[in-house]
DNA sequence: CACAGTAATGGCACTCGACGCCAAAAAGAT
DNA sequence: ATCTTTTTGGCGTCGAGTGCCATTACTGTG
């Protein structure tokens, strides 16, 4: 009953390929999304009914994976402070299996050295802040939307992009140690 | 021997007006750049010689207040705390002459309200972010991309924006209040 | 097997931002 | 009056993104 009509051409997985594939070619900004439809084979139409916009391939299905960290965070004891919750919740959601570990390279690389997709990010961030937001605002009984949610939501990521900018930079880094002494800069840097 | 050729037709400050006036009317998204050549009387091409992008046309003559910005922090005694030093230059640069308010409020609620900008901004941002990095540097004896200089700078815009979300919430809130109480409730957090 | 129902595809046309190119306009200098 | 300089603005082009809609390729039923 679920499968009528015309079969999908294509998948998210392999336009996110293709993209790739052409991306470590030439670079994000001279490949067009005419480009990567005839890679995949398949109309340009068709593409935008996959993402949002070209912006959007980089991130695969960042959306989905948001669900896990809301579960991370809301398996947490309430007796964890919060800010070590939260810290480990942010590492955690950053772990990944040893085998995914250079397309995820790849693909932080993109988003975080491309000017289009740092500014892109912006809006994909934002539900993860408030992921975020959403936890501090009910650990204290607050509204997601005052202060003290909002800030350790943007702080937070402001941390996280810090740490993860590092870990680009340095070769065969950990990213959870990274986090850890990007907490641990801050923490110093304020008393 | 500095006024030959044709005179201008326009000016930054002119084009900003009437695109003020059009995107309180419409929205930013549903003007066009094409409207807003109209509105002031000029080619649609000239635009683009004033502004890079409709984008940049909110931030008006922003990257020309970064000078102010690096002249406060040189100043800042070097017997001031950091985190005050920073702190207090951010204060500083967020200072508003009382009858620039409505015209402040109503481009920082333009940029930080519609998606589009809130990307764009990032770009902007870095700018200022480096500012505090470079700052932070110098007073530290670190590199300007090491860890605490950049993160001082990611999180001091973390904050920053933080406070100006509560601003724009608020009607008649005191900037400067918030800025403090935005970093107090990071503190908080911390501890 | 033919036929209805269904859902994805992809071509077409269009809007809009952005950019390169270049002739025309409008001044000052000689 | 002519030369030089500088800005303007029209034109053409590219690429992202969107609405519209006929076409395609399935599944299920009689």
């Amino acid at each position: 009953m679920s499968s009528r009509g015309r079969p999908v051409a294509t998948s998210h997985a392999q336009i996110e390929a293709a993209a790739f594939r052409l991306f470590a070619e030439r670079g994000f900004e001279s490949v067009t999304m005419a480009d990567i439809a005839a890679e995949v084979g398949v109309g340009r139409r068709t593409l935008f009914r996959y993402f949002e916009s070209k912006n959007d391939i980089p991130w695969g299905q960042f959306a989905s994976t948001l669900d896990g960290f809301r579960a991370i965070l809301a398996e947490t004891p309430d007796d964890v402070p919060l800010a070590e919750a939260v810290q480990r919740a942010v590492l955690a959601f950053n772990e990944y299996p040893a085998d995914a570990y250079p397309p995820h390279r790849d693909r932080m690389r993109l988003i975080l050295e491309t000017p289009a997709l740092q500014a892109h990010s912006v809006l994909r961030y934002a539900e993860w802040r408030a992921v975020i937001a959403e936890y501090v605002a009910s650990r204290c009984g607050l509204l997601p939307t005052d202060t003290l949610p909002r800030t350790v939501g943007s702080v937070s990521l402001a941390l996280a992009i810090s740490a993860y900018e590092g870990w680009l930079a340095v070769p065969d880094s950990d990213l959870a140690t990274l986090l850890d002494e990007t907490m641990a800069s801050l923490r110093g840097y304020l008393s």
